[in-house]
DNA sequence: TATTGTTATACTCTATAACTATA
DNA sequence: TATAGTTATAGAGTATAACAATA
């Protein structure tokens, strides 16, 4: 246990922390820049418009790993900007459906080419064909895997109060 | 131009975010049960325990990207806790050198093997050696793409003031 | 004049806890 | 009693601009 990382697996994380920080930052950017929206608003509005039914305030948490409060407070910005409605939910009465306005789907297609440049630019550029697949094929495999791990479990190795 | 990812691209570019973000959040959170670190604090102390010669802030400020007034914030709270110290440059007086103190180094050997661990635990599980070298291969070569490539540059595609 | 670093300040993001209302 | 969502609030992180000191 607690054995240390092997070179390769060392070089390869550092790699990947600085290639992801670098993409993030840029990204961030140009939603700020192209569409006034913070990547978590992106996503947000992303996922309403990807979403073949209505979704909940609980949905959307879900998918966002958030806290409901910081939810909330992105969704009443984004109303705000009437770019999402909030309804009381039919079926449920103590439920939010949240659905994504016209204006919202105009600030996403304003955003998304911008976002793709991005994306090919900085990540896909020095990739071959042959590259792609092979890093689609091992990004999927860590994906699925940390989804099916409990990200919680592996972090607290602390017992939590001994005391008291 | 803007013409649209291809599938395989697409889908890598998701798993890509959603791991990195899993990762991160799951790093995070072992950082500040063990250590009471942020990232940031842990990167700055990791490259001062690194570092062969005595780091300036503005060297920091480089390898973190980060605003000069972030980090002399997070330099203050890090002096605070003792964990470094700042003197100011006998051979530019208007620099500063900031020096990891022991107790620096012993509170980054605390957190590190619990690093490791949620590190193999969520990325490297589910690879092979031959995986691992393959990644290490590919991430590599993006980051010194990200690194080659002014990542502002592709940023702002609005004009930036055209009335004034 | 340009550069190093700090300070003052303000804003955004996020989370916790208390609360309301429904189920 | 448990769940959905909001509100109030507080704390951390980050950035901009103004500033002081030095090159």
């Amino acid at each position: 246990m607690t054995s240390p990382l092997n070179p390769a697996q060392l070089r390869a994380y550092f790699a990947l922390t600085e290639a992801a920080n670098l993409l993030q930052f840029a990204v961030q950017q140009q939603l700020r820049a192209d569409g006034d929206l913070s990547y978590v608003q992106f996503d947000i509005l992303a996922t309403l418009a990807d979403a073949t039914r209505p979704l909940t305030m609980t949905d959307l948490a879900d998918g966002v790993v958030y806290s409901r409060s910081g939810l909330t407070h992105q969704a009443a910005l984004l109303e705000k900007a009437a770019l999402i409605v909030r309804r009381p939910s039919p079926a449920d009465h103590r439920a939010t459906v949240v659905d994504i306005t016209d204006a919202g789907r105009a600030r996403l297609a304003e955003v998304l080419p911008g976002h793709v440049d991005v994306v090919r630019e900085m990540l896909y550029e020095p990739l071959s064909d042959q590259d792609v697949d092979t890093f689609d094929d091992i990004t999927g495999r860590i994906r699925d895997h940390m989804r099916a791990k409990p990200p919680r479990s592996a972090v607290s190795r602390r017992p939590e109060t001994d005391e008291g």
